[in-house]
DNA sequence: ATACCTGTTACGTTATAGGTTACAGTCTGT
DNA sequence: ACAGACTGTAACCTATAACGTAACAGGTAT
């Protein structure tokens, strides 16, 4: 189990790709082959990364799709593990 | 980038963790605390394991939660690795 | 000031996880 | 043998989220 909040995978994606590049959201969704609206949901941290834009990532950036989007798993599961407590779930074992 | 097509997480969850309790479907989704509707589509691999049933799962049979939940990711990003020729992206460098 | 480009928001479409309910098959106990 | 309870699954509906198109507000340059 994570012990703190992962940043968003947009806000990665924003200061490792984007910004070091110096590209406009316009520029890099049209690399993506996105609308600009896609790209700047993500960035913002609207939406996540999806399987789809995991590999386009990783074919722009020339990077590992997996490393999208494990970082987009990690922040879900950190949200989802946030709940826990209130998942009435019981240990299972041998019927 | 994965090499071979992974199993669905449906299958994997049936093999290790349902039958070799000998749990029905119907014990098992009730510990889950979820539908039987919802484990059957599970392991039928008609629907993938969201980050809450990740952590369901990590509750009801002690395992980790990330261990799930990226067991869906690889299946998902496998997936959409099979298209990665069809999208439309260029290489992206310094603009 | 007028035209263009920036990023973002609003709206509609599509896909999917989930619950409730209904169905078909298989036991079990009279 | 058959009535009842249980099994897993399918049908139907709802909610959430990714995506595109189009409209918007803020700049900048001509």
């Amino acid at each position: 189990m994570l012990m703190h909040n992962p940043p968003h995978p947009g806000e990665v994606l924003k200061e490792l790709c984007i910004e070091p590049l110096g590209l406009t959201v316009t520029e890099a969704a049209k690399g993506l082959g996105v609308s600009r609206k896609t790209l700047s949901t993500i960035l913002n941290g609207k939406s996540g990364i999806s399987p789809e834009m995991a590999v386009r990532l990783s074919i722009a950036f020339n990077t590992s799709s997996e490393s999208w989007l494990n970082q987009q798993s990690q922040y879900d599961l950190w949200q989802a593990e946030q709940h826990r407590k209130e998942l009435h779930v019981t240990r299972l074992s041998a019927a």
